[in-house]
DNA sequence: TAGGTATATCAATATATTTTGATATATTGA
DNA sequence: TCAATATATCAAAATATATTGATATACCTA
């Protein structure tokens, strides 16, 4: 969250950082990684757990794993030769903030 | 919300219907398409106003309202020539529903 | 019915993302 | 140091998505 103000075109713009949004939002918004995510609600996994429960090949879950921690989804720790993803649940809390700042605008904006 | 239960993998998954959820969140995930959500917010837009609003040529905006539609998110009315889009916005309350159980699932099965 | 406006669709292209197989890096323990 | 394990990276291929320009459809008004 370190840009300034995004371009808002005419029509107002009632939530900020659109762009970084979307970016947390297309993270999700891909079957494997939803279901990392989900995963991960359970607590944390390391990476090696993950490729077992998901059946992917190792390299596409790491792939998929840098897209989740590049969005800010999930933070990771080492521990011997493992690395250990947990979410980020603040991060969904604020997204979540977001659907809700979007979806009840209008009522807090005008009574039509 | 029409399908029965996704096939689930041995780890749990707290969310269901996630792959419906990753379509939504896939059509908000693009900058383009959350500005139109953005600006729907405040209220009912016709596709004519979005598309100078938004700068964008027509069949662009086009596309993009129908992934919206199709994921959803938006919902249309005809009046006259003219196209009227509106939030949907309980899918949105439900969106931001399924991110809030996601981030606090863990907190309600295990306290860890 | 003709002409104009609003929107959608189509085919082609451009661009981005996902997937794969091979390989590299880091850590541990013998 | 060597071998083994866990994870990341890379380049190439496969796939998906976005963008464009041209055209079609639907509706309205004269």
């Amino acid at each position: 969250m370190t840009a300034p103000e995004p371009e808002q075109h005419a029509c107002c713009t009632p939530v900020r950082f659109l762009a970084e949004i979307a970016v947390r939002f297309a993270a999700l918004g891909e079957n494997k990684r939803l279901g990392i995510i989900s995963s991960l609600a359970c607590g944390e996994q390391c990476a090696c757990d993950l490729t077992s429960c998901c059946g992917e090949r190792q390299p596409l879950l790491s792939f998929h794993l840098k897209r989740l921690r590049e969005a800010g989804l999930v933070k990771t720790r080492r521990e011997g030769r493992s690395i250990h993803y947990t979410l980020d649940r603040q991060a969904l809390r604020d997204l979540a903030d977001a659907l809700l700042e979007l979806a009840d605008h209008e009522i807090t904006v005008n009574t039509t």
